[in-house]
DNA sequence: ATTATCTATAGATCTATAGATAATGC
DNA sequence: ATTATCTATAGATCTATAGATAATGC
């Protein structure tokens, strides 16, 4: 019976596997980018990388789990802009949420695959089902967090439901990125935020 | 040179047709509500509607086809309870959209079918894409217009757009109804969008 | 010697298409 | 005779896996 130690990733242990890994990233990057998820073939990433679709494979179990490490890499760099973020709480931090469409905006490739990736997993109970779920959840208990304090600390006030709140803010950003997306930029992310921020600031806000 | 004429859908024309066609959308139905879209296989589905992967092919090109044809006929069917919204005007329109998170919750196969078929096709210059735009752009439209009827009415005043308010009313649903998927129920849609249309309707209501 | 990385190969699924069969119109 | 419906077949892509090669540890 051996005992199941946590092995790390594949393409992690030598050096050799670190670059191929980066290379195939780089390539994936760019070709679901240009492409698409579905027009880029694994054959045709794997080459740009230097191996064959299976040697691909090796590193990234299946397709999916390539484009969710992709994704994975632009969320680390986006999680930087949220620490900023982050520094501000309660009603500060909200506010800072109303240039959070204007901030997507900016990057409209890696807002595509993600609502692509989300939504083709939904019903999977797969690795990338869950770093979805986890996300969503820590966005949500960021800003759950944030409308508690601004209620202690007086900047709104009336009967509402953080966790409610909360969800609704983040519901607003992604559907607001579907239409974006959809609408070929014709309904405004940035507009949509300020909007809908502004709106929960003035009715929860006490009156001047 | 041939007049280009509009031909009515393959599987429509003749009574055998029409029946396959209507046996293979009924086994897809039941096996993506099953198996989910990637799942099920078009040979299965095929088999259970009596001909060969490839005959399917000639009712719906694609398997992505096939899934749209299903959302559709689904689409209709809301359609109806949606008739029954579109009875009312301005104002009451808008407070009946409290109880439209409820209503999705009613039918979670066809809600996670449509996020996944919607997302995937962002991209694609497709007759599904182009079948998910329309719906978006009719769907705010009828808020649109139940905004500035509102307003017009003087049940709603201050500085709001109604495309705005239409834009995001409908993502809240939207977005809603993925964090919905995602959390397993945790996240309520009908909580969610009784505290937004409430939410909007206090904040833009004249002062009692 | 052992493990990491990769290739070769084969299977499953989706899709395209040539041509066969069934139905309809004349 | 013409058109609708369908099958047989082949190609493209994703995936699984056995085994080869390269790197590392001893």
């Amino acid at each position: 019976m051996t005992t199941a130690t946590a092995s790390p990733a594949p393409g992690t242990r030598q050096p050799r596997g670190r670059a191929r890994r980066a290379a195939v990233l780089e390539a994936a990057r760019r070709l679901f980018a240009k492409q698409g998820f579905k027009g880029a073939s694994l054959a045709a990433i794997a080459q740009e990388a230097g191996l064959t679709d299976a040697g691909l494979l090796y590193h990234f179990p299946t397709k999916s789990d390539l484009l969710l490490a992709v994704i994975a890499e632009g969320d680390r760099e986006q999680d930087e802009a949220l620490e900023k973020v982050r520094e501000a709480q309660g009603l500060p931090l909200l506010e800072r949420m109303a240039e959070f469409g204007a901030d997507l905006e900016a990057d409209p490739i890696l807002t595509a695959l993600d609502v692509t990736l989300s939504a083709e997993n939904l019903a999977a109970d797969s690795e990338i089902n869950r770093y979805f779920v986890d996300r969503y959840q820590r966005f949500r208990d960021m800003l759950t967090t944030a409308f508690e304090e601004a209620r202690r600390a007086g900047d709104l006030i009336g009967d509402f439901d953080p966790a409610v709140e909360a969800a609704n803010m983040t519901a607003v950003l992604d559907g607001l990125r579907l239409q974006w997306l959809l609408s070929d930029g014709a309904v405004s992310m940035a507009d949509g935020m300020r909007a809908y921020v502004g709106g929960v600031i003035a009715r929860l806000a006490p009156r001047a």
